[in-house]
DNA sequence: CCTCAATTGAGAAACGAGTATCATTAGTAT
DNA sequence: ATACTAATGATACTCGTTTCTCAATTGAGG
């Protein structure tokens, strides 16, 4: 009865199989509109907060307005960095973390969990050396 | 004739150098009012615009509808991490980040800059054991 | 002290992400 | 194939943050 295979669904699902790092809910509307053409934006939040409670994808925070999305099975660590292009906007996954970020936190503080965000240009605008390569 | 020393701009330049890290314009404004009564939150605002500008504030971007901001002159590096108590919602300053950050974005790719973030619970909140301290 | 422009405060307005509404569409079980 | 109900799409709405407006205030220099 509940979450039932949809066009749309599978739109969106393939939208963020297919990229390279983290969506924001307008880049899955874009993508997943090639698969999808009636697609609206009511329906990527939809799902996204259905895949969200089922586990199936995580939220990656990274800045003011700027909560993106990618699934979890993605063979890498559940909080692994992210490179964000400052040319293009896109964000990459990153494999891992690098060691010793479990010492950081002040004395007395218990730490959970953490996000690490690299700051830079991707290769496609260096290769273009274009100001909006993506 | 510009950027005069009013008493507002005094209160909020105290607040944030008395804070453990980066604050919220809304906290800034809670912790100015005790030195300038009649600040209202479009001061605070337009002075956080105006040091940005000139370079003596930061910000420190810590999710979604969430930047925070702290001076530039306190004897951390630019862009050091932050740790976040997921029951106050405070942030901390954390001296340094840890090593091997450049080496983790990918072939090709040009780093710029990072941001890390520590989630967790401070030490108030973990001695308090209490739902709410801050 | 006086003048003048920068600054302020209160509230309205803009803004953008996310949510709710509701008639229509379309999976799924039988 | 049919019926039932979840899902959809368009759009209005909510809500917190940030900016704008404008009359009143107040530093700073002379």
């Amino acid at each position: 009865m509940s979450n039932r295979l949809t066009s749309q669904r599978t739109a969106i699902v393939e939208a963020l199989r297919n990229a390279p790092g983290p969506l924001r809910p307008c880049e899955i509307l874009d993508l997943a509109s090639a698969r999808a053409p009636t697609l609206g934006i009511a329906t990527v939040y939809r799902q996204l907060k259905r895949m969200l409670e089922a586990g199936n994808v995580c939220t990656v925070e990274l800045g003011r307005q700027d909560v993106r999305y990618e699934l979890t099975d993605r063979g890498h660590p559940a909080h692994h960095p992210h490179f964000v292009c400052r040319n293009c906007g896109d964000a990459f996954d990153v494999p891992r973390s690098p060691d010793g970020i479990a010492d950081l936190a002040p004395p007395g503080f218990a730490l959970e969990d953490h996000e690490l965000t690299l700051y830079g240009r991707c290769s496609d605008c260096i290769k273009a050396n274009d100001p909006d390569a993506g």
